[in-house]
RNA sequence: GCCACUGUAGCUCAGCUGGCCAGAGCAGCUGAUUUGUAAUCAGCGGGUCGGGGGUUCGAAUCCCUCCAGUGGCUCCA
């Protein structure tokens, strides 16, 4: 007998050699119906493997990640069996499942494939789903491993043989369908109810653009239809919200070819909304010491070349500008901290000067492969609303609780409610990677864990994920339909202050290195905009929105009211406007509905005869009539409310 | 940059197995209407079908090429 240990600390005793599928089974029907894996202590194993020794045992469902993970992971595997049998003789890459879903890398060879095969296949993966065939795990000698895909001539698989040690390679077989896989795997495919093929990428062999571009297939499946249409409503949402769409329906931005791909162009009702939130950071910045300094969007190459980032990056930047005459190079500015160290050093610093805190929102231009733009969220020039902290290793934890707070104070205000915290230490491991004395790295890692427990962040310990020139923080935002961005950053830094040479003399009259802090609560204006169009849907909050309110007549007879009321409104720094086209008000309503305009004024006999406005809100109803001055006090309050 | 797909009026899209002058809705303009909580009616203008080249008696439609967009890969100071 084997002693099983569950979750909830109750031991049960088994038969040597029972599997999970029956340890579940004697729990429930139920439970045994869903069950998708199972833990075995750290490791995740199919629930038809057999158990010989005492263990802990939790049962994995749906519900669970890993549960999902072993789903798709395993629906990866049924894509793969349907492609090879619709296409005979492709070879096989890697297929992974990920955050949502799963994706098979597939050499096509000759086979050209495009999404209007996604049918057939989705149809040949539900033959094989009722067909019903069990899942086989094998376990195989290296050499085994070998034949098999060199008679299969894979040269894919045999290369990622070739990294695996001989008594840990296993094969997992379903119908004619062999895939080298460490598993785990459903026992069959008929927990796979829902299929539905994504896209199609092209995806390099390991990453590595040196070598041969396979073909990437998305793809997605469910246990209930009824997930699959709720996950393709997500999709469709998605698509209502993005930024480009709403970024063009609200006249926020546009793009040109002419002007050139990457360069967004801010019409005035965006460059609005993006001034307010540059204000609204300006003032927390000042309130937390900051001073803005600006400089020039071009640098000298020496002044890069200082800061490592020519070296690094030259070759990859926009080509140097050069002057007629004298033949000096400037390159556009891809950074603003070389400028701000120069700022730093343009007079000698006490440590009485410190910490010194110069923002900038700086404009940077960085060349970005064609293929990589996206929207606001990759572009090739972008504004960073960028920070330096100049400050002494002791200086470092404080200010890191400040810089802390600066960016949760703007999660509230802008209700990104949901955000986790990532903190990037540096690979113990692989010291040399990285620069700086090992006690600096000791405090300033201990300085931002220490900082990030102080206000309490649910933060993520990432070793080995720092920059080179020093840890970070980093913050993931959770946006209204779930998906993830990163956002804001706070980054410490011991290679440009070593670099630039920075001093400061300290209170034992020597001269002293400053610890350089980037940060930037946005990341970019450009991205942050994107970002929260898409979070609101393009319904921002009333004192970023373009237009606050729209006056509707009910016809030409109430312009003068109208007017009238408009200038009232301006008066109080209420932006708003009048619709005065000679149209019906239900037409009305809609378009400035269609416009998501937060606030609509009807007004027509009834209001002008009592001075007053009938006013709707965006996305309801009639809130009934209001005195100009309550109405003007209900925005205020709202703007203030969400402002506190 | 690479792979796949896409490019028709300001926007959304039809036409695309080659063949009547290239279409619709919305938007725009003009006029009528003077309107009470999500689309009033009528008329008009607007496209060298992304650019260039080719095949053909004939190209939005087929081929080549360039440009741009979309989804990914890679990279991201």
């Amino acid at each position: 007998m084997i002693h099983i240990t569950l979750p909830d600390g109750s031991i049960k005793k088994f038969e040597k050699g029972i599997t999970s599928y029956e340890i579940a089974l004697s729990i429930s029907k139920g439970l045994a119906r869903n069950v998708l894996a199972a833990q075995i202590n750290k490791e995740i194993w199919d629930i038809n493997r057999p158990l010989f020794e005492n263990v802990n045992l939790r049962l994995l469902t749906w519900n669970d990640a890993e549960g999902k993970d072993v789903f798709w992971h395993t629906s990866a595997h049924l894509m793969a069996s349907a492609i090879e049998i619709l296409y005979p003789g492709v070879k096989f890459g890697i297929g992974p499942s990920i955050e949502t879903g799963f994706y098979y890398d597939i050499d096509f060879m000759d086979y050209s494939i495009s999404s209007d095969d996604f049918k057939k296949i989705e149809d040949k993966m539900a033959e094989l789903v009722a067909a019903k065939q069990q899942i086989k795990r094998v376990e195989v000698s290296k050499q085994e491993a070998l034949d098999y895909f060199t008679k299969k001539n894979d040269e894919y698989k045999i290369e990622l043989i070739q990294d695996l040690e001989d008594g840990d390679i296993t094969f997992y077989q379903s119908g004619d369908f062999v895939d080298l896989c460490r598993g785990p795997h459903l026992p069959d495919m008929s927990a796979i109810k829902a299929i539905k093929l994504l896209s199609l990428a092209g995806a390099y062999w390991r990453g590595d653009e040196k070598r041969k571009q396979l073909t990437r297939i998305y793809a997605v499946t469910f246990p209930k239809k009824k997930e699959l249409d709720e996950y393709l409503l997500l999709l469709e949402e998605a698509k209502k919200r993005d930024h480009r769409k709403v970024g063009r329906e609200l006249e926020l931005f546009t793009f040109s070819p002419r002007v050139g791909i990457g360069l967004p162009i801010w019409l005035p009702k965006g460059a609005a909304l993006r001034e307010r939130l540059e204000n609204f950071l300006k003032k927390v910045q000042k309130e937390y010491g900051y001073q803005q300094v600006i400089s020039p969007h071009i640098g000298n190459v020496e002044l890069y070349k200082t800061s490592g980032h020519y070296q690094k990056y030259g070759q990859d930047s926009f080509r140097p500008i050069t002057t007629p005459q004298e033949g000096e190079e400037f390159f556009l500015k891809p950074m603003n901290c070389p400028h701000n160290c120069e700022i730093y050093s343009s007079k000698p610093r006490s440590y009485k000067d410190l910490p010194l805190r110069l923002a900038e929102f700086g404009t940077v231009y960085r060349y970005e492969q064609s293929g990589e733009l996206h929207g606001l969220t990759r572009v090739r020039g972008f504004t960073q609303d960028d920070a330096h902290i100049f400050c002494t290793p002791e200086q470092l934890e404080d200010e890191f609780c400040k810089v802390i707070d600066i960016v949760l104070y703007i999660f509230k205000t802008l209700d990104f409610k949901d955000y986790t915290v990532q903190i990037s230490l540096r690979d113990p491991d692989n010291k040399e990677k990285y620069i700086g004395s090992d006690e600096n790295w000791e405090k300033s890692e201990n300085a931002i864990v220490q900082a990030a427990k102080q206000r309490n962040l649910d933060t993520v310990v990432e070793v080995g994920e720092a920059a080179f020139y020093g840890p970070k923080l980093d913050f993931m935002v959770k946006d209204a339909i779930g998906r993830k961005w990163q956002l804001g950053t706070i980054q410490v830094d011991y290679n440009l202050p070593e670099r630039f040479e920075l001093e400061y003399i300290g209170s034992d009259n020597q001269k002293h290195r400053p610890i350089m802090i980037h940060r930037a609560p946005f990341g970019s204006m450009e991205r942050f905009v994107a970002v929260l169009i898409e979070h609101t849907g393009g319904n921002f909050p009333l004192w970023l929105t373009p237009d606050q309110a729209i006056i509707l007549p009910i016809s030409d007879k109430y312009m003068d009211y109208a007017q009238s009321l408009m200038q009232t409104l301006d008066k109080n720094d209420i932006r708003v406007s009048i619709d005065d086209r000679s149209e019906k008000t239900g037409r009305k309503i809609r378009d400035a509905e269609l416009r998501k305009i937060p606030y609509m004024l009807i007004v027509g006999e009834k209001e002008e005869n009592k001075h007053t406005v009938s006013v709707r809100q965006h996305g309801m109803k009639d809130l009934g009539t209001m005195s100009i001055p309550s109405f003007i006090e209900h925005i205020n309050n709202e703007v203030t409310n969400s402002l506190a």
